[in-house]
Parts: C-alpha cells; structure tokens; sequence
RNA sequence: GGUCCCAUCGUCUAGGGGUUAGGACGCGGGCCUCUCAAGCCUGAAACGCGGGUUCAAUUCCCGCUGGGACCGCCA
C-alpha cells in the first residue's frame, strides 16, 4: 500500500508521564500545543506516558487531567470513558508497541544486547573516569547469533548509522545537526521485553497520525534518535518545535526546588485559569507590544513562529497583575459569582442573592490580584472584625480625640433616616466642619470601627453598604471596647 | 567530560544594517484622594566582550565569555 494521504491535518499531542504533578512548564506547553491545534482547526490529543509501571502513579494522572480541565485546555480524542474522552493511556496500548517493535527487528534496525545493568555501570563509571564520553560501547552490535548465551534476558538497542549526521530542521530552533556516530545505540526493549520511552513515543506519534510535536528543547537530543527510528521503519516523522525552558531566578530549569507547584494549587490560590493561560503564553511567545489576549485572540494570532528558543525567567508578580486585569475587567456578572465562590470557598459565607454583590464587586474587584482578595476583601460587608488592629486602633481612635469624634458620628448616623453615600457624606462634611479637622481624622476611626483595620474601600460605599443597622452596631462596639 | 542550544532594561519581550532601541511587570516621582487599591501622567533601567563584513552594526559572520539542556533497562 502507497501511502498517498496528505496529512495536512494538525494533529497535536500534550505527552507528560504521571511521575509529578502538572506544573508550570507542562501546562504551558499543553497551552502551546493545544493553541495551535485550536489555530489550525486540529486536533490536541491527551497521551498519558506512564510505561515506567514502578513510578506512574493513577492519582497523578488524574491531577494532570484536572490541571488540564481547570486551565480549559480540552482534548478533542480518547477513549470514552462515561461519555467523554478519557487520556490515552500508553500502558494500555502495549500492542501497538509489540508490532512496532516485531517491525523494527524484521526491519533489522535492533540487535540483541546480553550486558547486564551491572556490566553497564561500570563501563559508564570507567568512562566518567577516563573523561571520555558516556556511552554504550556497541559491543553487542556485531556479535553473531551464535555468540548469543542460551536462557540469557537481552535488552533490544537501536542500530544506530555510524556515520553521517542527523538534522532536525525544527520550526523553533532552525536547522540542528547531530552526528550519527555521537548517537546511541539506545535501548529499545528492556530485558522484560517492554518498550522504552523513545520507542513508544515513535510508535504512538506515528499511530495517532501526529502533524507537529511541540516541546522543551530538553527533548533535543531524543528527537536525533526518534528521528532514525522513523527513518528505520520508513516513517514520516512530524514537524518538529523545539521551545526554550522556563527557568527559576537562579537559571536553571524551573523545578520543584524553585517552588514548582501543581496548576491546581493556583486554582487554590484564586487564579483564574484565563489569567494563568495569559500568564503562560507570553513566557516564550510575544505578538508585537501585546499582552492581555482574550481567548479567541490567542487562537487566532498564535502560531510556531511566534516562539522562542531562548529560556524564560518565572515572573509570579506579573502572574499577580494579569489576574488583577482580568478580574477588573470581567463583566459584574462574572465578577458576582467569583465572588460568591470566593466567599464561600475561603471565607466560609454564603452570599446568595445578596443585592450587593454588584456593588461590592465594583469596589473590592480593584483591590484583588486573586479572588482569594476579593473575598477577603469583601468579608467586611458580611460579617463583623473578629479582632481590631492594634495599631489601627492606637493610631486613629485612641489618639487625637478620635473616640469623641467617633461618638459624635455615631449619634449624627443614628438621626440619618435615609442612609446613603450622600447623606453620609453630608454628616462627614458636618463633623469636619464641626471638629475642624481633615476627613482623615474622621474617616480612619469609623474605618477602624467597621472593619477592624486602616483600610477598606471608600468610607461612604463602606457605611451604605454594610447598611445603617450594622453600622451603627459596629460603631457602639467598637465604642465599648475602645471607651 | 561529550553533544547541542541560548544571550536586548532586574524579569517577560518588540525590533532589526541607519530607531531618541518600543511595550509590559516590578521600582521611583506626581496627579486623584478619607485609607488601601484601581486609574492617569512621569522617571530611572538593556543590546555581554573582542574581532571581522559594511559607508554604517545592537541587528549578519567568527571567536570568547557567561548561562542552560541532554548524556538511565526514567520519561
């Protein structure tokens, strides 16, 4: 059979193995692969690699697949599970891997190795020692089936060219060449017969009909052996996109020492997974002087070329004010029912139906970088301070008379019938006419007594808000305690 | 040690043979102002070094330096 299909169809695929959680790194380029796939009305296709039995944990293939749903990063194939598409999981796709493998020894591209880990330890210490390069030796490759022991396991290894070179012309990082004989004769299947990493990445790339890999250019110099793996068995290979790593602030690839945490811990800490998608895509990828994209912006400017081959430093404060933007930004109704999750999930309130929330968003919405703030933020309007400030209280009751001033407003808010921003600011204007002082004086000890703190949204939103009954029950405890 | 890659403000980046080297985060100052934010205005802040090529290099080439990635019967 001539193959004659034009695979002009982009089929992408986020590839981790569940031996960590999905962090930052993983997410973006699950981010990049899945925009490009959404750009060219492809295919973003979820592969779980977890063939290493020993170190693939189920649970963590679940946090992967959750981090993925949290940040709407959705994969287009998959066995149904429960109606929708579950990962394709490798450790379920051994017979793929089988015939690629039955292939790959009628081809006669593998040879049989008989050395032992041990035997491979220390031909590896003796070359770090001799400072020579680390490399298996060859020496099974041209030993005769008759040199073979009898009830001996074997590992099979790639036959490797020994000579000319090996190019990658990748989309990212140009044109990349490796000389054959630098290459490895790596190993293809372990003693127990099962296939390794670089195997079954060939095998699956080539049975899911993958367009165009997308990955760190750590994956480099797997890509040189996964190449003549195609070559071997006279595949065609996808194009390849190498892009630069995300780094910590010391430089080196950003990893769990440098605080690496699972997308779902951003979730925790009132990320929104637009924001962090935002976030992600400029780390490595620029569209001119841009930097808040909607969602349909990015699919639609997002290309290869935009990627870089140069690292990214980690940035969490800009993290912060991209979350802002969208949080001010989001309609009021969005905004309503960010909040009334937040309040639920990290104040423990439930404010359904409160009339408001609309209110309450306008003024706690820009003084939230996560919707943990804006709950916190908003606390105030439902419940009373369990504790007062004690330098808020020294500063702004206790001294300059700040307690009499508080009274006095107390008794001008109580005549107030109708309690509202102007009616307040009208008994402020009143007092500070009354006293001579700055609004300051009068404002700070009402805030003291209303939220427990220096700070809070305007003073005349703040009382109108929290409303006249509960403002004036703040103010006479607050006079209790301080008196 | 071997192989490969990278190099514009502190960070993310735009740009590209001739630019006052642009934007953003953060930082400083100011405006607004009842606090804190937000917003607006504004300031400081970068082409690693050395050779070429060229009338002209931050941009192209080479070297150096610095940094990184990879070198498992892990993925």
């Amino acid at each position: 059979m001539t193959n004659t299909s034009q695979k002009t169809d982009v089929r992408v695929r986020f590839a981790p193995s569940p031996t960590g959680f999905l962090h930052i790194g993983g997410a973006r380029t699950a981010l990049f692969n899945w925009l490009f796939a959404r750009h060219h009305g492809g295919r973003f296709i979820l592969r779980i690699e977890d063939t290493d039995r020993e170190r693939s944990r189920p649970e963590l293939t679940q946090g992967i697949i959750d981090g993925l749903r949290f940040l709407g990063l959705e994969w287009d194939e998959g066995p149904e599970i429960g109606g929708e598409y579950g990962p394709y999981l490798q450790s379920e796709r051994g017979d793929i891997y089988r015939a690629f493998v039955e292939k790959a020894i009628e081809k006669g591209c593998v040879y049989r190795c008989y050395c032992t880990k041990d035997e491979l330890d220390t031909m590896r210490k003796l070359q770090v020692e001799g400072k020579s390069r680390t490399a298996y030796d060859r020496r099974w490759r041209d030993r005769p089936s008759s040199d073979w022991p009898e009830d001996q396991p074997y590992t099979l290894r790639f036959k490797m060219p020994l000579e000319g070179e090996t190019v990658i012309e990748d989309r990212v990082q140009g044109r990349v060449a490796f000389q054959n004989e630098d290459l490895e004769d790596f190993i293809v299947a372990r003693a127990d017969g099962s296939p390794t990493y670089n195997f079954c990445v060939v095998a699956d790339d080539v049975n899911m009909r993958i367009s165009h890999v997308v990955r760190g250019v750590d994956h480099l110099a797997n890509t040189a052996l996964q190449l003549n793996i195609y070559k071997a068995l006279g595949c065609t290979p996808p194009t390849f996109s190498h892009v630069g790593l995300i780094h910590g602030p010391d430089g080196a690839k950003y990893s769990k020492r440098h605080g690496a945490v699972d997308v779902l811990e951003w979730r925790k800490a009132g990320y929104l997974p637009e924001a962090l998608r935002n976030y992600l895509v400029r780390l490595g990828w620029a569209h001119g002087d841009d930097e808040i994209f909607s969602t349909e912006e990015l699919i639609r400017l997002f290309d290869l070329d935009g990627l870089s081959k140069s690292k990214a430093v980690v940035n969490l404060e800009k993290l912060d004010w991209i979350n802002q933007q969208y949080i001010v930004e989001a309609a009021p109704a969005q905004q309503i029912q960010w909040l009334m999750q937040a309040l639920k999930e990290y104040e423990d309130i439930d404010a359904t139906d409160d009339s408001r929330l609309e209110e309450i968003c306008r003024h706690a919405a820009p003084r939230a970088k996560t919707l943990r703030d804006l709950a916190q933020t908003s606390r105030l309007f439902f419940v009373r301070p369990n504790e007062y400030e004690p330098k808020a209280v020294k500063k702004h009751v206790l001294k300059g008379g700040g307690l009499e001033r508080l009274k006095w407003l107390y008794e001008r808010f109580a005549d107030l019938d109708v309690f509202d921003e102007t009616s307040i600011e009208a008994v402020f204007e009143h007092a500070a006419n009354e006293f001579e002082v700055k609004l300051l004086k009068l404002a700070q000890p009402v805030r003291v007594a209303l939220t427990g703190t220096a700070v809070s949204p305007g003073i005349y939103e703040t009382l109108a808000l929290v409303g006249k009954d509960e403002s004036l029950e703040r103010i006479r405890l607050a006079l209790e305690t301080f008196a």
